[in-house]
DNA sequence: TTCTCCATGTAAGTAGTTACATGATTGG
DNA sequence: CCAATCATGTAACTACTTACATGGAGAA
């Protein structure tokens, strides 16, 4: 029943799995290191919530893709993970498989545009107001983090930096269109 | 425990419902219909399966949003659809709620993209290459369903012509994002 | 000492998907 | 008569979220 090119026991892994392992190679260590990066740099077309972590770590382990081991603070419990070889090829096929990239944009700003004619007219442009601002501020938000992707670049990982150029590029888009949509709508 | 704002039995409302509460409102009757809509207009940034949609139906005419009716063709079973006031208003006031439009971007493409650094280059460079082409295809099916947004917007339905320049305009920035890695990528 | 951060976990739920089933109608 | 389209449904599953719980560590 399992997919599992090697027809073993092993669970299967699902897309955060991948993520998990993308991070943990970038020197996230602990599942609250790996939730942390996230927020710092996917989290603006990807999420995970922490719930999802640690489940994920045993799977990853179970496979062998990471190694784990017990590395309190103090008393506090704690465990820390690496990425293995036989994960970095695990990473490598799966960012290689063209099998799983469909366009998925879920949008519910976008959603309540499409519909916004429902709305008195003044309702309408308010929508579009907000639906713009709420760009406004992702392009402030990704400006902010620009320094990390340097950072990132400067330790070899160019790939960070194009897709927060991708990032302001998609919000300085529907800005623009905005812009030119509520202009054309003042003047009617 | 309900948040239904009359404190009554009805089931809450999901988006889906929503959605489909604006589909029926553009014209869409049965539940096949309604489907198709969604796959000619929002599936860009927003989808549902015909599995979601006949349960939608039923809670939306529970709620007294829709008015539904038996309406054979033949002796082939159909049920159509048309929106109430009621449901008029439900509409309108979800779309002014400003609660609810966080911004939701899910794209496995980008996070691939973002992870690229573990693949060799040239490896890299054909995944920033089929990103690329997923949205050089993306733009054109955009542009092929651009005479129902002129439709529509001699309907009196402005919006979907503004959400759809919104793909186009979208795609188009990363496109050019990536030429321009692509380029300096091919000069290193 | 109290607040924030570090660190992990359980339980219960919502949302959404895939696979499958059924059968009528229409057009070539 | 055969394929594509119309039209609805069930069952089982995967993915993801929210709420809650626990407790140590470090700083003010």
């Amino acid at each position: 029943m399992s997919a599992s090119s090697h027809g073993e026991d092993r669970p299967e892994l699902a897309i955060v799995d991948f993520v998990v392992l993308g991070m943990v190679r970038l020197g996230a260590r602990s599942g609250y290191e790996i939730k942390q990066f996230v927020e710092m740099s996917i989290r603006f077309f990807w999420t995970i919530s922490q719930v999802q972590i640690y489940p994920s770590l045993k799977r990853l382990e179970v496979n062998g893709f990471v190694r784990g081991q017990a590395d309190p603070r103090g008393r506090r419990p704690r465990r820390t993970y690496q990425i293995t070889p036989l994960g970095e090829r695990a990473l490598e096929e799966w960012l290689r498989g063209n099998d799983s990239m469909p366009f998925e944009l879920r949008d519910i700003g976008m959603v309540k545009l499409f519909f916004a004619d429902a709305l008195q007219p003044s309702d309408a442009a308010s929508l579009v107001g907000a639906f713009r601002r709420r760009s406004e501020e992702r392009v402030a938000a990704l400006r902010s983090i620009k320094a990390d992707a340097v950072a990132a670049e400067q330790d070899g990982n160019s790939h960070p930096m194009l897709t927060l150029q991708l990032g302001i590029a998609f919000h300085e888009a529907m800005i623009e269109v905005c812009a030119e949509y509520e202009e054309r709508f003042a003047l009617a």
